[in-house]
DNA sequence: GCTTTGAGTGAACAAGCGTTCACTGAAAGG
DNA sequence: CCTTTCAGTGAACGCTTGTTCACTCAAAGC
């Protein structure tokens, strides 16, 4: 099939990615073994470390894996976002759709931020504190965000951040119940924001 | 020491459970093996199975044990609470001291609930639903409560509860910054009860 | 006081673990 | 074309895994 060296070591990179992915779908990284993931991707145990040097180093590019696309569409959303409320209420939404697209990177994702490799489990909240920062610079910019102060909008996008987590978490929780958690979701966030929208920071 | 043959073996029995804390301070349940359990007791592996029949069923005594002082705890909390401002920001404190007091526990169920065995995750989540069943019916008696209906008094409950969990891990992922962790989400927990104290439920 | 009960023992098992090592064989490079 | 590179092989290592079984021996029950 594949000819050259490099396409067929990547894809014999990926192969393991998937495979892990497959397997983080039942239980955590932390109790999967280096021989499973081979046996899953049909190589022989010394192979793997000519791609990653444990599982736990497996994990850290699955995690900037499921971030990159994550971002994408994050940047993507708030670019085009035209109202405050279009962009609050248009989220989840998309968040469903982006979590039922890459059910496996948010299963792995989910479970890993608590439960997974010291590394991995730092890794996960490096990436989501980057994006509550980017969420507070561009509230920011919303009119009317004035009366937040620098702190307390960097709370209140925490605050958003931390929800959306939970929202995510949900979704992989029950699939099948994607339409009640959204409506649900989203009387939540409008209960949030009507507190963000009645909020004037001491000064 | 201990005589009698019943307190002897409940002497092993929580000898167990405490050894299986001390061990799941570092990682989750399902990477640990029942041999190390018994090795950290200093029983042999066979007499483990005179207690538990599997390392997840002790993980559920785990789970029963972690909110059987919680939920004496906010029973308490709950029936001296004067007025609603002191009850919410009179909350975080109270938590505060019941994870330090309570470390194991708390990080055993904040890394449980979302990577643990199937029926370990299950009794966590249903915890934490009756948990919030209460809270619903406790906000209902507060003045005010009455702009809400009674799905929109259930999400309220919800929302509070699902930022107690994540504030409540993030106690465990930094005892260091209880302080400040407690300050941001005082703030945090207020800007939702602005949001609360606003709300209109359509009719 | 004699029998029953049952918590804890210790050996044994087949299977799985991470890691090492010397190897093969095809693509890459000069 | 001949050499080098390197992804993947397969055997071997010492150790850990869950579970079984027949056992000991002190407290419990009569």
């Amino acid at each position: 099939m594949t000819r050259t060296r490099v396409e067929r070591k990547e894809q014999t990179r990926r192969a393991i990615l998937d495979a892990a992915l497959r397997l983080t779908a039942d239980t955590s990284l932390v109790a999967i073994s280096l021989r499973q993931v081979a046996k899953e991707v049909g190589i022989v145990p010394t192979a793997f470390y000519r791609h990653f040097d444990s599982v736990e180093s497996l994990g850290l590019a699955l995690v900037d894996e499921s971030f990159e696309s994550l971002r994408g569409l994050l940047r993507e959303v708030w670019l085009r976002s035209p109202q405050f409320r279009d962009y609050i209420d248009g989220s989840l939404p998309v968040l469903a759709d982006h979590v039922r697209s890459h059910r496996s990177h948010y299963t792995f994702v989910v479970r890993e931020r608590t439960a997974g490799p010291p590394l991995v489990r730092a890794a996960i909240r490096r990436e989501i504190e980057l994006i509550t920062r980017e969420l507070a610079t561009d509230v920011a910019r919303v009119p009317g965000s004035d009366a937040f102060s620098t702190d307390h909008l960097n709370l209140l996008a925490d605050l958003i951040v931390s929800f959306v987590v939970t929202t995510a978490e949900r979704f992989i929780e029950e699939p099948d119940a994607e339409a009640r958690i959204m409506a649900e979701a989203r009387t939540q966030l409008r209960m949030l924001m009507v507190g963000a929208l009645n909020w004037r920071s001491p000064r």
